[in-house]
DNA sequence: TCGAGTTGTAAGCAGTCATC
DNA sequence: GATGACTGCTTACAACTCGA
């Protein structure tokens, strides 16, 4: 099955298979495919995109999860959404190259399931790696109920919903034909001042942190 | 049979880290 | 500091399973 599965992809995309690179990339900062809604656009208008994880994290959260229950890789995904209140659903494209890197690493193993899945259960080794850094572990999955921490009702759910709203009426109308550039400039200039809005909100939600911070810090 | 859901890989970008 | 490797991330796509 997996190897219909690796003709059928290379068949596709016309790609070497005698690539060196673990993760079967080439060095990507040369040519290219197109890319629609690329993220680069948020770089150059100068913007930092500031990631979940940092070094290593999606590993040990990955590693942490197996641990409790053996998975596949869609069940991870699930579980991370879960853990976050579906405010981060990582992508296949960063899963599944990174449960193979556990695999290489022995860190995890591979189990079939019969249904052509492939189901993750820890190793030994694994299980000493988590040992290792189960404080990290901590860290990461507290980030994680906190960003989606409920207080009260369920903020991020609140948010979660707002935001597929949004993308459900732009993806309704996303294909008009019978939108004129007038109409187009008034739909970007609402979602240009929402934008806004809410990093403007952010913005004094961070003040008001340090503010809280720098009090904790003189009563202490 | 068809469509939705699931699993997995490829291509590509940018940030971070290690090395020289 | 420059450079290359590694990492996290997204989108696109193909193949499979399963239920309607």
């Amino acid at each position: 099955m997996f190897s219909k599965l690796f003709e059928g992809r290379h068949r596709g995309h016309g790609c070497d298979e005698e690539r060196g690179d673990r993760h079967g990339r080439h060095d990507m900062r040369r040519g290219g495919r197109h890319h629609f809604g690329d993220h680069g656009d948020r770089h150059e208008r100068g913007e930092r995109v500031q990631r979940l994880f940092e070094h290593g994290d999606l590993r040990r959260v990955l590693l942490a999860l197996v641990a409790k229950k053996p998975s596949h890789g869609y069940e991870l995904i699930k579980a991370i959404e879960e853990a976050s209140s579906g405010l981060y659903v990582p992508s296949p494209g960063v899963i599944y190259p990174t449960l193979t890197l556990l695999e290489e690493q022995d860190f995890l193993e591979a189990v079939a399931t019969g249904n052509g899945r492939k189901s993750y259960q820890i190793t030994e080794a694994g299980k000493v790696e988590l040992a290792q850094h189960q404080a990290a572990v901590d860290v990461i999955f507290a980030r994680l109920a906190g960003a989606a921490r409920p207080r009260g009702g369920n903020l991020a759910e609140e948010i979660s919903d707002a935001m597929h709203r949004l993308r459900s009426v732009l993806r309704a109308n996303f294909m008009r034909g019978d939108l004129s550039g007038e109409h187009v400039a008034r739909v970007n200039a609402a979602l240009v001042k929402a934008a806004d809005s809410i990093e403007a909100e952010f913005t004094a939600i961070d003040a008001e942190l340090k503010a809280k911070a720098a009090r904790d810090t003189d009563e202490i």
